[in-house]
DNA sequence: TTCCATGTTCCGCA
DNA sequence: TTGCGGAACATGGA
């Protein structure tokens, strides 16, 4: 579920759903994953409306009228359900909001890796969690994205993957990020010509872009992508060889060898 | 039964 | 200082 461009279709679904909604109650279900009292939670949120929810990276803000804002972070198996009846409500369900108009907003969580905290300001949390400007924002050109990626002596993949350098990127997108621009997920990111890196700078941007316009769902990603082929031995959608399999500081990395270059 | 998984953080080491 | 590997977290699926 949950890189930038499944949090960006989360956090259109809140404003779909949940804007301007007064909160009744915010049930926690569960305190594994919070990193304020429940009681700071509840007083922040209820009786308020929600107003406005932005994202940064992963990371979802949902504004209260109150002025505080509810933070979720979606770990590997986040996600969010708004529910009519509490009867309907999913399994794996962390957290249960309920509004005025006697409907739920669930936010369930498998493996429980996720966050939800809540911040008095988006810049202040933004930078106590030492967080690098979203990957998708205006305000990130390439000089600053050459500034960011030029000195770090890691490897593409977990630079890109670093958000204290960019915020949104995880693995399967870098894994998609790397194959459309072409580089070997463990060239080092310093390393790259000044032609690479812009490359590397414009895809980034427009494979984040085009998932959101996908929904974020996989299974409407042109062929050609490499996410729909993102299994050892599979041909690569170029037509250049076979997608091979990789451990790069940690994380299973795909990516065809014939076309992704040091 | 064992391994692996879309994430983050912490530790020890190079 | 920076980066990396491994472990930990909790749970389900192959």
């Amino acid at each position: 579920m949950p890189e930038l461009p499944d949090v960006e279709i989360l956090r259109r679904y809140i404003e779909n759903t949940s804007i301007g909604q007064k909160i009744t109650s915010a049930c926690i279900e569960n305190t594994r994953l919070l990193r304020t009292p429940a009681s700071n939670l509840q007083a922040a949120m209820e009786g308020k409306s929600f107003a406005e929810c932005t994202r940064h990276g992963k990371l979802l803000f949902v504004k209260t009228e109150g002025g505080s804002y509810l933070v979720l972070h979606f770990g590997m198996t986040g996600n969010l359900k708004y529910i009519d009846r509490t009867e309907e409500k999913p399994t794996y369900t962390r957290m249960l909001i309920k509004f005025g108009n006697g409907h739920f907003l669930a936010y369930t969580s498998i493996r429980m890796l996720g966050l939800i905290d809540l911040a008095e300001s988006v810049d202040e949390y933004v930078q106590k969690h030492h967080l690098g400007p979203d990957a998708i924002a205006k305000e990130l050109d390439f000089d600053r994205f050459k500034e960011i990626f030029g000195r770090s002596r890691s490897n593409a993949k977990s630079a890109l993957m670093d958000q204290k350098k960019l915020a949104g990127i995880g693995n399967i997108y870098s894994d998609e990020i790397l194959f459309q621009a072409e580089i070997h997920p463990t060239a080092k990111i310093d390393e790259l010509s000044d032609e690479k890196l812009r490359n590397l700078f414009r895809k980034t941007k427009q494979v984040l872009k085009e998932a959101i316009d996908y929904d974020a769902d996989s299974r409407e990603f042109p062929e050609s992508w490499l996410i729909p082929h993102r299994t050892k031995g599979e041909d690569c959608p170029k037509g250049n060889g076979k997608i091979d399999r990789i451990k790069v500081s940690g994380r299973t990395a795909y990516f065809c060898p014939a076309c992704q270059r040091f």
